[in-house]
DNA sequence: TTGTATGCGTTATCAC
DNA sequence: GTGATAACGCATACAA
């Protein structure tokens, strides 16, 4: 007769005996189906007050604690929503995480966050998350942005739903047309947009260049100046030479974030240039840093609660009815421009 | 006679039939335990040559992946290793989580990211981490600075272990000696270490601010003023303008991060100040954006790769005997000053 | 060297 | 209303 396999959990010099929802069912003299509805909240009008009381009370005395592994087992996914993050800085990205986590929260999941590497950009068959995904079948994935569209087929193939962190598209046309309206009504019209050199693939990037780019052409406007700005002073600064030798003094330009806008920013003194007057700088993000460094940065300043709305959207749509999806704001709410000394 | 429980699994829109290793066994035409050793490297002398490679192919065929939920059932706890990061905003965080997923993807783990929340600081029981932690029941938690004592006891009390980030007291103080030696070398005598006033608990700061307070002593310096720099510029201004008033000029700042000194630098400009002469700053952590404003940053430059190395030998000293632990980096190798501008 | 049986903790189904 | 049981996928002890 077949021994428990005890030797591995022995073999772990951590993980005494965990309480488990037998003693719960123990400790409250019921079966562990009774503890099962009672701790889940399902079917607790079928029981006796009492019976549910002594549960709960049961429960909370032992420490018990649902295993993420049985469950997940049994369901056929976990009670994990996994954020994607790419491999781009964000400023503000604790303030996006934690507002993400608190509307998981409230679904029941719990939030781990996935960095996606740097070079793990479209590795051949299984990259890091998509065997995150596999193994962990979290039970939803959301996408800040470093997903490639392969990766998304996959998850969503027969994994769990990806949410996007917004309408990629409308988002980032929107944002790349507040920075170029902003420059022009300040009376720039030589208008360029600055990648961030770093990034292999900017999923944002494209589009709101696009978008600098369609406002250019409808205004009459000379189609902008693409420059891959370094996060680096020697690089930022040739980046931005290029530019002013191809366009010329003043020329406004719409940065791809706050980090790339401060390089610019500083380029330009150590071009001798003057801000605004001959290089107008237009950011993303309304970091701190961009409005404590002098001259303070005009940016697009997005409302982080606001942004994350349609994650709980998406996660009402697919689970729980029971937690209200709460109101899907305007584009015009969620973004707007911080009007600062570079422009 | 019950029925399997699939109504779970089918009320789910997603999840098609997962490959698991009997489908394995099958297509190869062996049993599900030689699977389970093949794919695991045990045993794998004791079977034919062609018997593994025949698993190994058929696995690799179907896209067999282990589930995370059957194997963490068996063994008591899971393959997954927490990286716990503290609400304080770091420069160069991708690079250190990088370095660390690489690390731990060598010992067969994968990474997941826990964000601290702003306040869920000291919160009563059940912190969303310890939630995390019982749920997953992780190989391992890193820890980059967010954890109470508390919270460490509970987790290594019948969890998993605990691994600092390094160890905390001496590396801050070294830190906090670097900068103050650093400041002095300039000939600044009055000196003056600058907190992140958002945090609430800095684990960092205490210990390096004391280290500068020590050498002050030693060097029969005045004690140094601590000040309390928020990353905005009102408050940052207001900040330094009390500390000239107690201590005049000119006086040194350690200051907490590169983001506190940017703050600290340009709060000088704003109050008519000279930097370096009437006010000298000193970062830590050598981020990009301080390389690139004017002034460029001096700072203490930390060594990413060789501050996460001890995680490894961690590791390796828990698990896997077979990861060479690699070379366990001098305190002097990984951090120096790095001279800019601003002394 | 391979197969068989068992149990990990949870949930769903059905009998009581 | 409550309890017994099978099954999820995997890893192991033991028999063959």
């Amino acid at each position: 007769m077949p021994r428990r396999p005890d030797a591995g959990r022995a073999s772990s010099p951590f993980g005494g005996r965990r309480v488990t929802s037998v003693d719960v069912a123990r400790l409250a003299g019921v079966s562990r189906t009774t503890v099962s509805d009672v701790l889940n909240d399902q079917r607790v009008e079928r029981y006796h007050p009492n019976t549910v009381e002594r549960v709960r009370n049961a429960a909370a005395e032992l420490g018990y604690v649902r295993s993420a592994a049985g469950r997940a087992l049994v369901m056929g996914r976990s009670d994990f929503v996994v954020v994607v993050v790419p491999h781009v800085t964000y400023m503000r990205f604790q303030d996006i995480i934690e507002a993400l986590t608190s509307h998981i929260e409230d679904f029941g999941f719990s939030t781990v966050v996935h960095f996606k590497g740097a070079k793990e950009k479209e590795s051949p068959g299984r990259s890091r998350l998509l065997n995150l995904v596999d193994t962990l079948r979290p039970a939803g994935v959301v996408d800040l942005g470093g997903l490639s569209a392969r990766e998304v087929a996959i998850i969503e193939e027969n994994s769990c739903p990806v949410i996007p962190q917004e309408e990629p598209v409308d988002v980032n046309v929107w944002i790349g047309l507040l920075q170029a309206e902003h420059l022009h009504s300040r009376g720039f019209t030589e208008l360029a947009y600055a990648f961030l050199s770093d990034a292999r693939d900017e999923p944002y990037g494209r589009a709101r260049s696009t978008s600098v780019a369609d406002y250019c052409a409808a205004e009459g406007l000379t189609a902008p100046t693409h420059l891959h700005v370094p996060i680096e002073s020697e690089g930022a600064r040739e980046a931005l030479a290029g530019l002013i030798e191809e366009r010329g003094c003043p020329v406004g330009v719409a940065c791809h974030n706050d980090e790339v806008a401060i390089a610019v920013v500083f380029a330009a003194h150590r071009l001798g240039l003057r801000v605004p007057d001959d290089v107008a700088v237009i950011g993303v993000e309304g970091g701190d840093l961009g409005q404590v460094v002098a001259p303070r940065l005009t940016t697009v300043l997005g409302d982080v609660a606001a942004s994350v709305q349609h994650v709980r959207h998406s996660l009402a749509q697919t689970y729980g009815g029971s937690v209200p999806p709460g109101e899907i704001p305007r584009l015009e709410d969620v973004f707007r421009v911080l009007s600062g000394e570079t422009t």
